[in-house]
DNA sequence: ATTGTATTGCAACTAAGTTGCAATAAAAAC
DNA sequence: GTTTTTATTGCAACTTAGTTGCAATACAAT
């Protein structure tokens, strides 16, 4: 699955996930696209591009839903790996982390996504 | 530390803690006490418990603050396992699961926090 | 160039969470 | 038991994240 139409709004958005491996809020966003796109419009590009695979989304400690490149849909057939995601508590830069996650196997039920958030400090805030 | 008054509708929140043990939302918790308090109340009153370390939360996929029994703060004396939670997707009830968690460790970045979120189908939703 | 339809902007909305302040009720002091 | 101190509460008003309907626009296919 692809994205249908190469707009303006997306490239501009694409754009930006490409040159920065990091995980961004819709806030961040908006802020970042004040003057070429409506906030509606940025929700609805996050949404399209996490449905067709080509970001992941998860939920950091304040509870905002933050966006990086890559596929983490269970129905992916790309089957990229499951990995956990860092928050920086000073600079609050969000990153990807480059391991493998585990998902155990626990009697009487059936675990189908999982979700590793971790906080503290990034090498830049150290 | 402790919380310092035992005010009515504090210990109607811990009584329903200590009936139930499940990670409850603010949401769940206003519906739930309508009638006896109110919605400001109810924030005030999760923060307090979660600072006297009587409660834990964590945030869930919708982004929704959770809180349920026991201490997960990081300068806790007690120092209480880490464990990861478990939301189901059908009845939305969630829980703490009785696993230990590790932290990994990482080269370049000090992790002081965890949480990790399994969703799935809980026994009664199979 | 024309047409079909995905995408956008806007305004209005919902829902979660916060704040200031006066009123109330625990608990301490008398 | 009464008074005093101060933590806690309710309320209203607010902020912020996220959603919806609809008319206008702009991709891309023909």
């Amino acid at each position: 699955m692809s994205i249908s139409r190469k707009t303006k709004t997306t490239k501009l958005v694409l754009g930006l996930f490409d040159q920065n491996n990091n995980a961004l809020s819709v806030v961040d966003l908006v802020s970042l696209f004040n003057n070429e796109m409506n906030k509606t419009t940025v929700y609805r590009i996050l949404d399209r591009l996490e449905k067709s695979g080509i970001l992941h989304s998860f939920v950091d400690r304040n509870g905002l839903k933050r966006y990086a490149k890559g596929d983490q849909r269970a129905d992916s057939s790309t089957k990229q790996s499951l990995h956990p995601h860092f928050l920086c508590n000073d600079c609050g830069v969000s990153t990807c982390l480059p391991l493998e996650v585990s998902t155990p196997s626990i009697p009487n039920y059936i675990i189908n996504s999982s979700q590793h958030l971790y906080s503290g400090q990034c090498h830049k805030c150290q």
